[in-house]
DNA sequence: AACTAAACAAACTAGTTGGTATGTTTGTGA
DNA sequence: TCACAAACATACCAACTAGTTTGTTTAGTT
């Protein structure tokens, strides 16, 4: 065997996400990714048999870590679930936390794609409708129990309810990027926790 | 003289505005828009001097119908300049009723460009911004209105309110995208429609 | 009818693109 | 120690890129 080639494929990773998110990603090109990663061509096709094989790698490695925050955010609020509502408001408090460090405004990788589709493989747009499904899904079943103990002050659909966390995401990166400042992402998300307080301030 | 040259250059900004939204911009090549647009390479110069000044020109369009939809708003709800609220919460309404026919995912041509901001001049991405501004100071004029008769139920930052309508535009459009189905953009502003009724209940 | 400038068309160029073919180095187990 | 495959490096290519050059058509003006 030879040394492993680990480092190198996480290295074309981590430099070619920077690079999607200042470029795009057919604005990226491979040279570019060899120049900040430091590499030659036939490492980069070593590791990844197209450009495309690469941009699937990329949105797997951020599906991933996506959902894994979700389900630490879910995990930390377990202890909460005798009190569905408040569990619902930690959640989110869990990634207001997250997000109120950050200095520069956060990127998001479905975004980036979802804005020139066309360059992707069916199956990498499949990805990330199946990663918001997962989102979905889990905050379907929050908002649900809330609903169990709560009654809601205006009528409202609970999968439309459920995604507008994803909505107050995606929205708040390109606002903060378009003010070219600090992430935003925070502040916008004590919105939707304002919301949820006082569409669940009456119990059955 | 010769015959009007407004048809190709406005048949060009049609079709590229396309383009763009399914390749991206860089995606977007010169021979692709000659194809769709139904003319020649120098057609095309003759009337954009590079892509980037194409870049330009669509911004311009772009931010110039936004801020009109956002005056033409404006204008249909200075009747109830009396009563505040609901003079904020009609203005929103106007978005959801025109949002709410739309089949396809609506695109915004401003989360396009900042998802590859390094492809653009400084001056187009300050166009963005100074567009959302437009907004902030818009909606922060109407929020102040509200808070000058209503005392709100929770603590709120103005100007992140008054941000939070574009939050929810950009992120509503993106999520639509993600889903593959008609846009969800109507459905997204009632919430905040939802969310500015619950916050203003109670008035001074 | 001759002239003129705007509005194109066609062919070209220099550089870049993703991808390949072929060679070289590296570490490791037999 | 030597075989051998993984992990690279180098040189190359055909297709495409934005942009240019040069020539032609069109429609008003005089």
């Amino acid at each position: 065997m030879a040394r492993s080639g680990k480092p190198t494929r996480d290295k074309i990773l981590a430099e070619s996400k920077d690079l999607v998110f200042q470029n795009g990603f057919s604005g990226t090109s491979i040279d570019q990714i060899l120049e900040k990663a430091g590499i030659t061509k036939g490492a980069f096709f070593y590791h990844f048999k197209t450009k495309n094989a690469l941009a699937k790698a990329l949105i797997e490695e951020f599906a991933l870590e996506d959902i894994h925050h979700m389900n630490a955010a879910l995990t930390k609020t377990e202890g909460l679930n005798g009190d569905s509502l408040s569990r619902l408001l930690q959640f989110i408090q869990e990634f207001i936390n997250m997000m109120s460090g950050l200095g520069d405004p956060y990127s998001c990788l479905y975004a980036s794609y979802l804005y020139e589709p066309n360059q992707f493989d069916q199956d990498i747009l499949d990805q990330i409708t199946d990663t918001l499904l997962t989102w979905r899904k889990t905050m379907e079943k929050l908002i649900n129990n809330v609903l169990k103990e709560y009654e809601p002050q205006m009528e409202i659909d609970v999968q439309s309810l459920a995604d507008h966390i994803l909505v107050i995401f995606e929205g708040a990166f390109i606002i903060s990027k378009g003010y070219k400042g600090k992430d935003l992402t925070a502040e916008h998300l004590k919105h939707l926790k304002n919301y949820f307080t006082l569409l669940f301030c009456k119990k059955k």
